[in-house]
DNA sequence: TCCTTTTTGTTATACTGTGAAACAGTATGT
DNA sequence: ACATACTGTTTCACAGTATAACAAAAAGGA
């Protein structure tokens, strides 16, 4: 990584600030597809060819922007997900989806971005990884596939339950959407690893 | 709809499927974002313009060919699950994968044409749709929110464990994916809408 | 403050893809 | 064989991408 902040030019930090604001706003008011580099220069009200001197393309500085939002989340989970044999699996849901509430923005981007395909796939194994990491320890996992299987039906089911309720406008509110993700998500699945580990899956 | 087969002009019939079959090959092979008009209507062999005598624009061309593609195996999953409670339900979990893999194609262009933010809601909310009626008799669910987020539920991780199992090179085969079926899929399912209906979710 | 370096703005350009027009040619069913 | 409907060719205006050259402005060190 750079141990120093690397000290950059700051008509640099201006121009990228301006040029991510400018492609979060579009993102939301309109179809991702629809974007284009001059929508978005005019909005950062910068030249269309500055654009061209900070990212090779669209989708670069949309990685830009959803990796910057997601790296706390990731944490987040990581960080309840390694403590969750001991600590209260509602009280874990709940506290994500009070998260994803005061960064609904940034979330309602990841969803509709994700009609780049690549993104999405990014976004589930980034996910699928952490509770990969966090659950093998605690289940009898010995099956690689088991483990794939169960890490990727956790991490897209997550993922499907904050789509479904950022559409349903954040409601029921984060208090039951925790009750929602322990039963859900989490117990389910572990009720279901359990029969699956016990037979040569 | 339309009762008789509305006698269609043998030219028309010809100039749609060498339009579907090119667009077909050209998602197979290529990054959906990438295909042309144009590209489409040379592998076809068929002038430009006549594409735009048939649809109005790419995604139109896409949705014909999974609409008629999903649709045999919407019905499949619907005779399925409304005998589910006599039947077994990893015998229509291999069954559900079997017919996937025998149409594997069309579900590898579904998946990857998911880029169209659309296409995937779409696809997403027929499923459920399916899921929400056969589930509705047998489980108590009275609440409206909890038959949403339930059928939501099984709906993407049904997908989800479809795209992986593509991604996976179709392995493990059919046999042990309906284990998994039952047990990840419905069974999990199952025991957490029992928790999740006996409080005011 | 002056001077050098770096970044940004302006203008121009080549290229690709979209979507539609007019008109000529060809296949179809009766 | 005929009117009808479909398809092919050519042409066009337009929008968006990506790059280049040169001028203008801002940043940071001496």
């Amino acid at each position: 990584m750079k141990s120093p902040p690397a000290k950059v030019d700051p008509r640099v930090r201006r121009t990228r600030r301006a040029l991510r604001d400018a492609l979060v706003s579009l993102i939301l008011e309109k179809d991702y597809a629809s974007i284009t580099i001059k929508e978005i220069t005019e909005r950062a009200e910068t030249a269309y060819i500055t654009f061209y001197r900070h990212y090779e393309t669209l989708d670069q500085l949309l990685m830009e922007i959803l990796d910057e939002g997601l790296a706390e989340l990731l944490t987040r989970i990581e960080t309840l997900a390694k403590q969750s044999d001991a600590s209260d699996l509602e009280t874990e849901g709940r506290l994500i989806f009070e998260y994803i509430g005061q960064k609904a923005d940034l979330f309602r981007i990841l969803f509709k971005s994700q009609s780049v395909a690549r993104v999405r796939k990014k976004v589930v194994r980034d996910v699928a990884m952490i509770f990969q990491r966090a659950c093998t320890p605690l289940a009898r996992l010995d099956n690689p596939v088991t483990i794939n299987v169960t890490s990727n039906h956790i991490s897209t089911s997550l993922l499907s339950l904050i789509e479904w309720w950022l559409d349903n406008d954040m409601n029921p509110p984060p208090v039951k959407m925790g009750k929602v993700y322990k039963s859900l998500i989490i117990d389910s699945t572990v009720g279901a690893v359990s029969s699956l580990s016990t037979m040569s899956v």
